[in-house]
DNA sequence: ACCGCACCCTGAGCGC
DNA sequence: TGCGCTCAGGGTGCGG
């Protein structure tokens, strides 16, 4: 599932790409949930067309266009983005063991597909599941998710970490997730970073103490950053527009790996689940915050 | 304020 | 081999 990092990759291998190349057509499938703007009204809005930056806001990624309306993708949990001409992205476990090098034909779950004007090489959007999103923003016109999205996960800092969470009686790992506190987490990363800070996911994130704040934005921050520097994570289904698998998976210290033993400590690593999401932690050396357990009796000296 | 659940969707993995 | 079932999971919205 793409979160920060693997949607930060793309915004990078994408952008060259798309920079000041104007559209000639667009296709698209059959008007679906994964079409918040409808398809024939999408395709008439990007013809001729011409994308001026590509950024990134979250797990969100935004195309400017030259006549200041903008795409707005999302790519949901199987979503991917990628050019025509790159390597083929993996469609599925067992086409990746045979027709990796072929060239890429869309297929029923390739929901839209930009072509230039210069013929240069395509840009698809494959989404299986259709829990992506593509929305078309008319100048000046605003996306209500996006307006509530909170401070972006690499640029957070303890202080504003801590005024969030002192306020909030929910389990640590809710606030992770929740994107209109952070903007880009989700379940992988949310995971390693507690297991990095040593924070107990179902600890509340009112007891957080500022240090606590401070080593899990440093966890966090440094799970992204070697996620990044590794091209991503590909646990399901994502591949970068280069069509390479991310390799970050080989370093998950908890995520999916319930029952096998704790890199730290060898304790067995627990899989509860929070939020209606699998949660992976060490119940040995993930504690809950130290202003949990009780008032601190530094009295005694 | 917070929780639980339904929904969107498809493929993987299971039991038979 | 193949069928039918269940489940996963990000984001969102709703009712309690």
């Amino acid at each position: 599932m793409p979160e920060l990092p693997e949607v930060e990759m793309t915004r990078r291998c994408l952008e060259p790409w798309l920079l000041q190349r104007k559209i000639a057509r667009v296709r698209t499938t059959a008007s679906s949930y994964f079409f918040a703007t409808p398809p024939e009204q999408l395709a008439r809005r990007l013809r001729g067309r011409t994308v001026q930056m590509l950024s990134r806001h979250g797990k969100y990624l935004v195309a400017l266009l030259d006549d200041g309306s903008r795409l707005v993708l999302h790519l949901g949990m199987t979503g991917q983005l990628f050019v025509e001409q790159a390597q083929n992205p993996r469609l599925s476990q067992a086409a990746s063991k045979t027709a990796s090098t072929a060239p890429f034909r869309p297929d029923r779950h390739t929901h839209l597909c930009v072509e230039w004007e210069d013929g240069g090489p395509k840009i698809f959007f494959r989404d299986v599941r259709k829990f992506g999103k593509v929305r078309w923003l008319a100048p000046g016109e605003s996306d209500p998710r996006m307006t509530r999205l909170g401070v972006d996960a690499l640029q957070v800092k303890a202080s504003d970490l801590h005024s969030v969470a002192r306020v909030r009686r929910i389990p640590i790992k809710s606030l992770l997730l929740d994107q209109t506190v952070l903007a880009g987490v989700g379940n992988i990363y949310a995971d390693e970073a507690l297991f990095v800070a040593r924070l107990d996911p179902r600890g509340l994130a009112c007891r957080l103490t500022r240090a606590e704040c401070a080593r899990l934005v440093r966890a966090l921050h440094r799970v992204l950053a070697r996620a990044m520097a590794l091209g991503g994570s590909s646990i399901r289904d994502y591949v970068n527009p280069d069509g390479v698998d991310g390799r970050y998976q080989t370093e998950r210290k908890v995520y999916q790996r319930s029952g096998q033993p704790c890199v730290r400590c060898r304790t067995s690593i627990q899989r509860v689940v929070i939020a209606q999401r699998s949660t992976h932690f060490c119940p040995n050396c993930q504690k809950e915050s130290e202003s949990e357990r009780g008032p601190r009796t530094n009295l005694r000296r």
